[in-house]
DNA sequence: AAGATTGGATAGTGACACTCTCCAATATAG
DNA sequence: CTATATTGGAGAGTGTCACTATCCAATCTT
């Protein structure tokens, strides 16, 4: 298949299937002579990869770089994959420009990363110490704490319960096929399983919102009035 | 209090301050004289929420200000409001410059249009028709099905229930205080906790992955050997 | 032989979130 | 009552990111 076949089957345009090719994301075809490369299925697999985790999951293109390069290096092993698209994922600046409340120092930052260590230790949870979800969990945590208006929700033993159920099923789910497949199928795991539980989380608010707010409506719902 | 304490107090500089007054997303402070005008605590509470939303929820300025124009006007409804906050962080493009397989038309977005909305009716869930969170789980689980190589992953219902369950006391943790606080505590807990979800499912995907993939380690994870 | 297509290199685009430079009108200090 | 500093406000400039457009010479295709 050429370029301009692999563009259409794929949706891409054909600028950006090179400049995929120029960031290393997806690798070169077969060169069949200078003004023409061969490329296969496993082109057009990637391809669609790469264009999930782009618009569904939101990685960054520097990220996905790094993700696949050890995708294609068989000495690293599944679980420091997955690491690997961890750090892609969480690739947060660390102190992103102001340094207002910066990431040390503040003492709602200490005390949520206090929540966070209590937390893993609470779970019986195997996390590397330098995990970038730690430094997100806190920061989410430290400002949740210190915008002063934050309400109390449920404890953070209750959001890791559930997600560990999640998590181990997501998990488990993935162990078969060949290295490649499964390297693939891991991520594609991680980053969009990460997406549906986002959005089944705002699903699951808005509905609890329009029960607690809206007795059986405020003008906005007016469809199922009187289901419940 | 004049912007030059402003910036001080809220660690913001006062270049990005006069930003967000221009962009409407801090309200003007009161006026003084020709050079000189007055902000009082409401400012830097409001400036902490804007670099909470920017900084841990990423919702992109122009949400901010969508968010911010409704929490100002008081005959918005709560429900109103947070729907608002859904539809400022769900401002995905709908179908993102390239239309690949666009959002209509393919069949795996059509299978997962209705995987979605049999889940909601399974639910019994209130939601409206338009909102985005809809088409966030439907564009996932489209690209979950379409990438070929996907694991199947826990069932929606686990994930439906799991999220009732953490919404249900999200939101109910809410009804309090008066409306203003009350808006700015409801944006600040939905864009929050949701940031606070995804970290602690990444760090339970860790930990599952940490116990399917290393059987006491893969010489990644030294730490904690015997301790399972 | 004539036109189209290809891979490759280089430069340009538009969106975004700032950040910098000016400016005239005050404040404030000596 | 000057001299210096600061302020709010307006406009243009910056860096990053993910593309997108333009050229080009070397092939293919017809």
């Amino acid at each position: 298949m050429r370029m301009a076949e692999l563009s259409k089957r794929s949706g891409v345009p054909i600028a950006t299937i090179k400049y995929y090719l120029r960031e290393g994301l997806l690798p070169q075809g077969e060169t069949v002579s200078a003004t023409r490369a061969e490329y296969g299925e496993a082109h057009l697999r990637r391809l669609r990869l790469i264009r999930a985790l782009i618009e569904v999951g939101e990685v960054p293109v520097a990220g996905i770089s790094a993700i696949l390069k050890r995708v294609d290096d068989p000495s690293v092993t599944p679980h420091v994959m997955l690491g690997t698209v961890q750090y892609a994922l969480g690739a947060r600046p660390a102190g992103d420009s102001l340094t207002g409340d910066s990431p040390a120092g503040d003492p709602d930052r200490i005390a949520a990363e206090a929540e966070v260590a209590a937390l893993i230790e609470d779970m019986g949870w195997r996390i590397t110490p330098g995990a970038p979800a730690r430094d997100l969990l806190a920061a989410a945590l430290a400002a949740l704490r210190g915008t002063g208006s934050a309400p109390a929700g449920p404890p953070l033993r209750d959001y890791a319960e559930a997600m560990a159920r999640l998590a181990a099923a997501e998990v488990s789910s993935v162990d078969e096929g060949n290295r490649s497949e499964l390297a693939e199928s891991a991520i594609v795991g991680m980053v969009l399983y990460e997406r549906v539980l986002v959005a089944i989380h705002r699903l699951a608010q808005e509905n609890a919102s329009a029960q607690v707010f809206t007795g059986n409506n405020g003008g906005y719902n007016k469809l199922r009035e009187g289901m419940r």
